[in-house]
Formats: C-alpha cells, sequence, structure tokens
DNA sequence: TTGTTCGGTGAATATATATTCATTTATATT
DNA sequence: AATATAAATGAATATATATTCACCGAACAA
C-alpha cells in the first residue's frame, strides 16, 4: 500500500535524544537537534511522535520496561536469597553504569515540565518484582524487617550516586570487582 | 549618590527561582515567571544577574555554601566518633528534607546546559570537611578501610532518594525518629 | 531644596525554538 | 508499469521566551 513505518528510525531518534540529554540536559533539548542527531528530517519527528512531550514520555516508558527487564530476570529470582538479592543489585548498577544516558534520563524525567503522571505511575508498577525480593529476604529472617520501599530508596540511591560519581571522575567503579560496594548495601540491609 | 541594592530583592529572586524549578523542573524555568513571582519587573532581574546562566550559577553556589555550612559545623566535629557521625548524617538528610526545593535545583544544576566547571569544582571543595570525618573514623577503626570518595557517595546517595521518595509520597520520614534510616547507613559502613 | 545617580520598570525587540504543511519520494498493491 | 498511499522532507510559520532600553522615581549629597 505504501511506505511503512521504520522502526529503526524511531530506535535512532530515540538515541539521539539520550544522547542530546546526557549532553546539555534536559532544559538544552531542543528537536532541530534531535533531528540532525538521528539524520532526519524535524517534520519526521511528528510523523512518529505528536510532540515533543509526546517523544519524552514514550521514551521514558520505553527505557523503564527495558531496565526492569535487565535487572528483574526470573531467572535470577529463582535462586537462595543471597544470590538472587546480589544479581539483582548487581544488574541495577550495571545497567546505570553501562547506559549512562539512560539513567540521566530518567533521573530528569522526574523533575521536568513534561513528567505526566499516569506513565509515572505505570512506570512504578514495574518495581514490584523488587519488593518481592526483599520481602522473601524478610520472610528468610535474612533482612531487616523494614519497610520494603525504604530498603529500596536506600539502595538504589546508594548505586545511583556511585554511578554518577564514577563518571564525575571521583570514584572508579570495575564491574569485575564491585565486592567492595557491594559490602556497603549488604551491611546495610541484612540483618 | 543613589538608591543602594536591595538585597531583599536579590533573596526574593532566589526564592522565586527554587520555587519554579522544584514545581516544573530546570527545563520549565522561564525569567517573566522568576519575575512575576518575586514581584519584580523582568528588567529587574538583569540589574542584579547579568543573564540566566549567571543567575542559575550564583544561586547555585550560594546554595552549597549554605548547605554545607548546616551539616558540616565545627561543634559537631568536636565529639566522639559515632556521635559527629551522626550528626553530620542527621544534618545532611534534616537539611534535604527541610530545603526539598535546594535539593531539587542543586541536582538537575548537576545535568543542566548552564552547569559552568570552575563554579562546580569551587562547590566540591566544599566536601572536605565530609572526607575528614570519615577519614577519622577510619584512623579509629570505627569505619571501613574504603575510599571515602566511594562511602560517601554512598551515603548521600541513600539520603537524597530516601528524601525524594518521602516527598514522592512512597515512604514517611519521621524528623524526630531517624534510628531506622540511620541504621541502614551506620551498618553499611561500620567495621 | 535641588541635582545626580542608579535601581526599577515593562512594553518592545530580538532571538530561539516548536510545529506545520505543500511537496517530494519510496513502497506496496493492482 | 501504473497507481495509491503514507513516509519523509525542510523551508516557512507560529510561538515562546530571553533580553534590551528609554523612561521613571527613590535615595542620597551638597
Amino acid at each position: 500500500m505504501a511506505k511503512p513505518r521504520d522502526e529503526q528510525k524511531i530506535e535512532r531518534i530515540h538515541a539521539a535524544t539520550l544522547k542530546l540529554v546526557q549532553q546539555q540536559g534536559f532544559g538544552g533539548l531542543k528537536m532541530a537537534d534531535v533531528a540532525k542527531e538521528a539524520q532526519v528530517a524535524t517534520g519526521t519527528l511528528y510523523v512518529y511522535f505528536k510532540d515533543k512531550v509526546e517523544l519524552i514520555n514514550a521514551l521514558y516508558l520505553h527505557l523503564k520496561r527495558k531496565q526492569a527487564k535487565h535487572y528483574l530476570k526470573p531467572e535470577d529470582l529463582d535462586r537462595p536469597f543471597k544470590m538472587s538479592f546480589r544479581l539483582v543489585w548487581e544488574n541495577f548498577l550495571l545497567v546505570s553504569l553501562d547506559f549512562p544516558e539512560e539513567s540521566a534520563f530518567i533521573e530528569q524525567y522526574y523533575r521536568s515540565p513534561f513528567l505526566r503522571p499516569e506513565v509515572r505511575n505505570e512506570a512504578d508498577l514495574l518495581l514490584q518484582a523488587a519488593h518481592d525480593v526483599l520481602l522473601r529476604g524478610q520472610s528468610e529472617e535474612l533482612i531487616k524487617p523494614l519497610d520494603t520501599s525504604l530498603l529500596l530508596a536506600h539502595l538504589s540511591g546508594s548505586i545511583l550516586e556511585l554511578v554518577k560519581w564514577h563518571y564525575a571522575g571521583i570514584i572508579q567503579l570495575d564491574r569485575t570487582n564491585l565486592d567492595a560496594p557491594f559490602s556497603l548495601a549488604w551491611d546495610s540491609v541484612k540483618r
């Protein structure tokens, strides 16, 4: 019938948006720059996304789903507790470390004028599996009996800041030896 | 000679900027809105600040200095180690909790197109006192012998995320009973 | 009291940026 | 091959926003 939608083009637009947000922050994001970086015309952006707001919200949801899939793998959860905990903790850190543009984007979305509460809520549902891991640890009396949200905030905050300081050049995280940062995480929540 | 500079006006401009950044993020910050919120004319903004970039950088440095003063008080450092640690930890958390607009601004400055490296570096120097606290803990063999930057990133990341989740309504921090979150912090770094 | 100097003003201007749309191009269907 | 359909284009347009500036008025000095 006609020229089909080009999914690769959507990926290029996503990648361009991420790159530019990492370089210049959310405030510096311009549609013309996105188009240039993605090697499409500005008008093409509006073929795939209604406007800038929708581009940003669609990308946010896409990233949250992708990341959750990466660090909450079903096969990792089917293990002795401490091993599950370590795998999820390490995967979360490695995702942040390997895709810093994605973390930067997610962090900034939260405080942007583009945030749509329903999109935010949908993304938050993805965390349920993480709560479940901690609940299992508590039922096995290996984890402090505190609110799992409190524990999650503490654990994720630590990881995100470690990665931030890594990219600021203040510390060096070695992906082949994460024992030291893991000991901080584990000792803080273990019973 | 003439009408003197009005320091209160600068404070109003600062406060207005913070309020708007909290509400709409860095990307939504408009000079016209700042002027309206501060109850001055747009032109007045340019009497006190060369342009938007300077307004933001001046405010950032002002906030970092103010916050460092709040949570690194000399009299708190002159105590038995664990008490110093608790005081600094708690003050850092309470500053974030009591002035969430300030933390939001600082967080976003870091990834904005307005960031000026020399300003950022100047602000980072303020952390030296925090390193010193941890170094004392290590010399007294009370703190794990890890890089103090690693420890600081972990501790501050935890606090900032806890406060963020508090304001998102996911957890509730009670300023009169911070024992649970403190136990997470202390157990993670103690020897 | 008067003159002088800046602070203060906000409409006007310049600039930057999002979005549209007439036109062209590519693909699938016939 | 011819046709239909939708993607793709990017200059033109609309919009939004930063910044300027001619004028006003408050404070101080003489």
